[in-house]
DNA sequence: ACTAAAGTTTACAGATCGGTACATTTACTT
DNA sequence: AAGTAAATGTACCGATCTGTAAACTTTAGT
């Protein structure tokens, strides 16, 4: 297959509903964004709900790719990563196209509990938390591995702090939200007996 | 003035938006639902987001009176009242009709900066800021007062605890977000030398 | 060159959107 | 009882919404 218009649509149409929220944006909008014509995407997609949860699937893939390279840049310690997503979120946040969380939002729109398009929401945030499980499980206190009990308390710690954060940020109440939940962690990190200083 | 239509629209609106969403609550809808007609409303509220304001403004009101009460209601010292506003947070989701942060929502359907309802979503969220600043400052360490930049960072860590857990579990992640989120309190609380075990 | 898929334009359907006009009814005040 | 302000029902406006029909053009593979 070839980078077809289908993948264009969709690459488009994630922008213009990050930029301008779902129920915002209307069909015509689209087909003026991206030029391609509303017969095609509804040859691609049956309903805009369709065309929606494909952009959530893309957006999901983008941004974990995304951010767990960048943590992985940064650090190759255990204790350095788990703090180096605090950093990676802070480049998030500092990006000019920043407009808060994708999920959140689509969540906040989408509110029905037995929604595909929130069902997805809840997905991505549960593959964010399995994917900081695995930094936080690798942490070590006075070299023994840390008890998976506690590294799953202190994951769930870091995801409250990363989504306050997400959304202090964009709703312009604080501009140091990721440092300000780096620190947190520190401290929540230092009150598990595990400190950055040591081998 | 006796309690007009006018309130009684409001209050209904409330909780149709906040079940159903800004964008995807018609006016008609609202006719529907409080069985106000369209005309009256529109002598009250010459647009749809004056109306959605005047919703705000009162949700705004109803919850810091009534988280704040609350939290007063189960403690009297200042330690313990920090604590009990993760108490508090605790409750308000356990209510059944608990659908997440109306000013979160808000503000991913309102994401302009400029937009009046956007501004309204950030004050909400300064105010709860500085309502917990209060409890903050209250605290001591080894008897002395709280040093006034350490309790500012406190309560912006508090508040990120607070809005992660909201978001959590308005979207189905956690479903012991607010307990976590008071565990984490504590640790950070001990963390800056502030326990509760002491006189 | 032929075929078939993919994409296009144009026009439209039916519903719903926010918002208004107008004439009527309710209810309180004096 | 008269007057007045508030709330009402109904009917409507133009715009926009999601989604479709039909006929035409481009593109790709063999």
């Amino acid at each position: 297959m070839r980078p077809s218009k289908r993948d264009e649509l969709v690459q488009e149409a994630l922008k213009v509903f990050y930029q301008n929220g779902f129920a915002a944006t209307g069909m015509d909008l689209l087909v003026k964004k991206t030029g391609i014509s509303k017969t095609s995407m509804y040859k691609h997609f049956r309903t805009k709900d369709d065309l929606i949860l494909a952009v959530l699937r893309l957006r999901d893939e983008q941004l974990r790719n995304w951010f767990f390279r960048r943590v992985e840049e940064l650090a190759t310690r255990p204790i350095e990563q788990v703090l180096a997503i605090f950093e990676v979120l802070d480049e998030w946040f500092e990006q000019p196209e920043f407009q808060g969380c994708m999920f959140i939002k689509a969540s906040s729109e989408f509110q029905c509990t037995d929604d595909p398009i929130y069902s997805q929401c809840t997905e991505h945030k549960k593959l964010m938390h399995s994917s900081i499980l695995k930094y936080v499980l690798a942490l070590e206190t006075d070299g023994e591995a840390i008890p998976s009990d506690v590294a799953e308390k202190l994951t769930e710690q870091f995801m409250l702090l990363m989504e306050g954060a997400t959304v202090l940020k964009h709703m312009g109440v604080s501009n140091s939200a990721a440092q300000d939940a780096k620190l947190a962690a520190v401290s929540l990190l230092q009150g598990n007996g595990i400190c950055g200083y040591d081998a």
